[in-house]
DNA sequence: TCCTTCTATCGTATATCTACGATAAACGAT
DNA sequence: ATCGTTTATCGTAGATATACGATAGAAGGA
């Protein structure tokens, strides 16, 4: 039982969900600042940013590449991380329209 | 063990972080909305907007007036949801913010 | 008063997230 | 070929999230 509905909702929800699952914890909001900021992409360091062990870095970051909003690659014992720009354009853009919709309606004010 | 270590991180990161766990869940952006266009207020419809029963959609309710986006009160049979707007723009300015300054060092591509 | 309606909360079950250590896998350097 | 470095993945444990039915509580109407 319970098994999670979030796929029955419609897709623009969705996205504008999974943009907020990206964002949803700090280290992954530090983490994405660390790798634009960083545009060498050369990102063993973001471990060292953070309070947290290698292996949840990496699970966060993994969370990150699925929802797409950073690409990367690992040669060795080198890494190769940065931002889908492109994504990170769509996402925004759809958040952002998101938000200027709401206020569309506020007429009456109420509580 | 395996504490959550949410808080260690800036006050500026966690908020961020409390605007997407607000919206990770599709739910929850559409009750946003549908508050959002119900200018009225009265709510109860949201139940029937959403494939959820009704205390589920009520748990999403306190999530998001946790967060502080919604405030309402319930006056017996009847319900009173709003946006609480300033929130709402306190919220989605530092998101826009972080959102403008992660491109702002996007000078070399890699992978 | 009793009934209906609406919402919150409780109890419960399952799923997912968060975190760590241990280990594997890839590659450069020796 | 072996070692050291870097990252991913596995295994695991505890914490949250998600979802539902059942029930409680508050208020209006009969």
């Amino acid at each position: 039982m319970a098994v999670s509905k979030r796929e029955e909702f419609d897709q623009e929800l969705v996205q504008i969900a999974e943009m907020g699952r990206a964002i949803a914890h700090p280290a992954r909001v530090a983490i994405l600042r660390a790798i634009a900021a960083k545009q060498g992409c050369v990102c063993g360091e973001i471990v060292d940013l953070l309070p947290l062990a290698q292996s949840t870095v990496s699970q966060h970051l993994k969370i990150l590449k699925e929802v797409g909003l950073v690409k990367g690659e690992v040669e060795g014992p080198r890494s190769c991380y940065c931002i889908d720009w492109e994504i990170l354009g769509k996402y925004s853009a759809s958040f952002k329209q998101f938000l200027e919709m709401l206020p569309e309606h506020k007429i009456s004010e109420c509580c």
